[in-house]
DNA sequence: CCGCGAATGTAATAGCATATAACTTAGAAT
DNA sequence: ATTCTAAGTTATATGCTATTACATTCGCGG
């Protein structure tokens, strides 16, 4: 196993590890220009292979995509856990939250390719995508800190997770620039938060204080 | 000007419309694919031009992805106004909110051509895409049927919008089945709509009790 | 009514990306 | 050592974008 973003050294036959230096470098392409920056012509260049190597790992571009697609699920998932994990004064939810936006932000080309590409839309129900996303949303849930009561704490986390996808989008847009722009995108970010937190506060009150009657 | 979905008519040399058409028929494809399944070889054939008729009307594949979906957001804009309009007993913002939804679920190849695509992404600010976007922005702050209290308002319009977005985004992605299907898309929509008429409430209250005092 | 220029379409072709087939090399396994 | 297999190479077919040079039609002024 050698580096993964090392070109082939000159005068070998096999790369050595090329698979995943093909899923790197497309994710590195992926970084500006969304999915449609991923060419395998190109990738193979870079890596000083020739052309038709990548599909010695991968049947077609699909399956590159997929793949790189699911390492930038596994890349997100470990930052999330990272911000989540660390000490500061902010709760779990909204350094997980303010984590999102930087995510979607500065590698706004690999978020697209995670959120907003065919692949992904199209990924089969049970798919190592479909997994993925399923693993992300369920560090959402943990940021919420809050005991499970029927399924309110899935809808909480289905709201804030929605929300952010749109903040994320919207400002990749452009749509905070102009009068709008008096709410910067990390202040809608914390309203959501702080509605969340609220929200799930009441909600599992009321729940306990019903279940107690009921009891 | 014919059929903006006709094929030229046999045994003639111009289409007769063939800019408009491209667009449609454009649209079409990209219904299911979004941008990805939109080729200028493919719509010619469609249309009976030849390949290159194309480049006529449009510098290169780019343009016509910008140009169609310029046209989705005037048919978005439609919809919403539409839907705005007709007489309900729901509020004004719960029907926009809404047919949002349905738009992106039901013609969601051409949400992600408008919302999500590198087209859009990279839009120039004050580009004609950049404008579609802003104009459909003003039905959301018209939606909400308040008066404008500093940027109260505006800043109420873009959070519905992002979490009418990512709602969108999440149910596409099929995020919506499982456990967390107890939330219904239509029931959390509504959630947002509620939340956004209650924050709206208070803070414009708010904001004339203080004006009051101030005089 | 004619003719001429602009707009619009066609044919031919270059260039690039995906993908497959047939062949080659290196490493591992017995 | 021999052989099998994984991984890479060259050559090639196919499809899409885009350009160039040429052809046709429309519309307008004379």
């Amino acid at each position: 196993m050698r580096s993964q973003l090392a070109r082939k050294p000159e005068n070998t036959y096999h790369h050595g590890d090329l698979r995943d230096a093909l899923i790197k470098a497309a994710l590195r392409e992926a970084e500006q220009g969304g999915a449609e920056a991923i060419s395998i012509k190109a990738l193979a260049k870079q890596l000083g292979v020739s052309q038709p190597a990548p599909y010695r790992h991968f049947a077609d571009r699909e399956a590159l995509l997929a793949a790189a697609t699911a390492e930038a699920f596994r890349q997100f998932s470990a930052m999330l856990r990272e911000a989540m994990t660390k000490p500061s004064k902010q709760s779990k939810l909204s350094r997980l939250a303010q984590a999102t936006l930087d995510f979607g932000l500065r590698r706004n080309g690999v978020y697209r390719l995670m959120f907003a590409s065919r692949t992904v839309s199209c990924a089969a129900k049970g798919s190592e995508l479909h997994e993925a996303t399923r693993e992300t949303f369920a560090l959402v849930i943990e940021a919420l800190e809050a005991p499970a009561v029927g399924y309110l704490r899935e809808r909480q986390a289905l709201k804030i997770w929605a929300a952010l996808h749109g903040v994320v989008m919207l400002a990749a847009q452009g749509l905070f620039t102009g009068e709008a722009a008096h709410a910067t995108r990390e202040e809608l970010v914390e309203d959501f938060v702080n509605e969340t937190k609220a929200a799930l506060a009441v909600a599992i009150k009321d729940a306990q204080r019903r279940k107690k009657a009921g009891a």
